[in-house]
DNA sequence: GGGAAATCGAACCAATCGGTTCGAAAAATT
DNA sequence: AATTTTTCGAACCGATTGGTTCGATTTCCC
């Protein structure tokens, strides 16, 4: 079965006539697209769409030119198959930290650093400059980006504040607001630094857990409720 | 006097023969060089320091490409001069906000929806997202636009909550990390949803009303003292 | 109005672009 | 080992790039 040695390759043009023989089709290996896209992945990012070159991505993946183009089409269609890779591997496995167990506070402080810390690294602020970069002249792009990213997480974790408050645990009038406003207070300052090439390098884990830590206390002071006061002190006082 | 007629353009070649007889240099004319520089920001902000050419540019400022050679040696520098520009037209002008007079809920409040309303307008989202996108090959252009215009604006803020501080108004332990968290807290999302073209177009002054007094409530909440309860409970009590 | 100077406009440069083509070489299936 | 298929590598396409050059034209100052 083709399928089963290459998943994730849509099966538009099978190529029927080797595939009854249980050949595999051209431009269907898996192992040659994994190469293209990461010999093109560096490539774009560190130069960003307009300025990349077709030889330079052939040069990085050691690939050839006509090869890359058995794979994919053109030029806007492998950029876009690295955005929404590169996509994934932000985002992805990011929402775990929601459902870590213990109280609140811990929570959101471990949700706040996971999704900090993914979001300004040097890689992912490289792809992101690139993503946003190529959203003038492409805004579909960016704007399939951000659907299926930071808003589907941000959706997510609105959830996540719901049921806070189902608990009793938090009053906010308007949670979607709240999860913005947490997510901003999280990465206060950082992220516009990191974007605009400001740092040199990534915030530290402990300036990003000092950062975290007062965004929550700001967060908390504004939408805890008594119930949730009581908790703390209750927790406080075994320790 | 010739830096009477074009006092912002640098001395270094100033064609002194022609100086002599009262004449202006080449490349000196004030009014042709505002001319090639509007053309040439319609042109950048609209397609990216890539994808504009040179070719556009005489086209959209009705000037020669020889003249425009004339004026800037590269299109680097054009493009630096630009950028430089537009830096200067959105954080101009914009801390004025800070000393209009009025409580300090209503200050923040002006401060706060003048620094968002000007951020996620159209024409500044687009200039900043070429900054961004050009900054991974030029980091030392991120790094200026950053430090003369953002990093700037938060060094006067900073001062503001530092004085409101000193008058007993506010207590926090850290007013540089306070001014980033009140920065982000105003334009909660919004910042994002418009770089990466999310929004179709920019929030309406009354979304942004409504984020920037959630944003004010929040970090009052957080760092007002009680002089400062009793001064709003005062002042709404006289109403 | 005469003469100096700036601008124009178009041609021109070498280099590079994304994309295609094709025969030779390499791999893999039978 | 024979044969089918993929990949390679280089040449090639027309278009466009940033940048230069240069005579014709316009503008401006005396």
């Amino acid at each position: 079965m083709i399928s089963d040695l290459s998943p994730e390759i849509p099966g538009d043009q099978q190529n029927t006539e080797a595939a009854r023989r249980g050949r595999r089709a051209a431009g269907c290996d898996p192992a040659k697209r994994r190469q293209i896209l990461d010999g093109a992945r560096r490539v774009f990012i560190d130069l960003g769409f307009d300025a990349a070159s077709m030889n330079d991505i052939t040069r990085e993946a050691g690939v050839s030119k006509g090869t890359i183009y058995v794979y994919f089409a053109s030029k806007e269609e492998l950029f876009e198959a690295i955005i929404e890779e590169e996509r994934g591997k932000i985002f992805n496995n990011l929402y775990g930290a929601l459902e870590g167990g213990g109280s609140l506070r811990e929570t959101l402080i471990r949700f706040g650093m996971a999704l900090s810390l993914k979001i300004t690294c040097d890689k992912v602020i490289r792809a992101q400059r690139t993503v946003i970069g190529a959203s003038e002249r492409v805004p579909d792009l960016g704007r399939r980006f951000y659907e299926r990213g930071p808003l589907h997480g941000h959706m997510l974790f609105t959830g996540f504040l719901q049921s806070a408050m189902d608990e009793g645990l938090l009053d906010m009038k308007d949670p979607p607001l709240a999860a913005y406003q947490f997510t901003d207070l999280c990465m206060a300052g950082l992220f516009r630094q990191c974007l605009f090439a400001y740092r040199t390098e990534p915030p530290s884990d402990e300036e990003m857990r000092y950062v975290v830590a007062a965004g929550v206390d700001m967060f908390l002071k504004s939408y805890g409720t008594v119930k949730l006061w009581e908790l703390e002190a209750r927790e406080a006082a075994t320790e």
